[in-house]
DNA sequence: CTTCTAACA
DNA sequence: TGTTAGGA
């Protein structure tokens, strides 16, 4: 890892930093720490200390939030991205999942605005449930 | 005083 | 998500 990796990922700021600087509040910031979206470490006495890496993903999670992807949806484009990166590395495994962030949340707002879709019903599986 | 976990008039 | 209780 280099030493650039490194520093973005040095425990630097408690959660109030956190805070102002990501405009969430400490509910959502461990909230989404419980959905693995986020690792902070933790200081001697048990609280919570964020990277630079922390800080990224939060300001995105924060955005695509805003955009009106849930949840579900930032973990799969998360998890796109990931997946991705793995391709990058292991070229032989399979290159199925190697779609862009734009082209994954075209495809989730093509499908959520298709009027055969039923409304309203947001059951496991049915990809509108990635949104609002 | 700040942060943590757990829980819900 | 907010808020609050009870600790550390």
């Amino acid at each position: 890892m280099s030493s650039k990796e490194i520093r973005k990922s040095m425990p630097l700021f408690p959660i109030s930093i956190v805070m102002k600087l990501t405009d969430l509040s400490a509910r959502q910031i461990r909230y989404y720490e419980e959905h693995g979206l986020v690792a902070p470490a933790r200081s001697q006495g048990g609280k919570r200390l964020f990277s630079y890496q922390d800080l990224d993903i939060l300001l995105e999670v924060k955005d695509l939030l805003d955009q009106g992807v849930n949840l579900a949806g930032v973990k799969a484009v998360f998890k796109q991205r990931t997946d991705q990166m793995k391709a990058h590395v292991m070229p032989h495994a399979e290159t199925k999942k190697d779609l862009s962030d734009r082209d994954l949340r075209k495809y989730l707002r093509q499908e959520m605005m298709d009027p055969s879709r039923p409304r309203g019903t947001l059951r496991q599986g049915d990809l509108s449930r990635f949104f609002h």
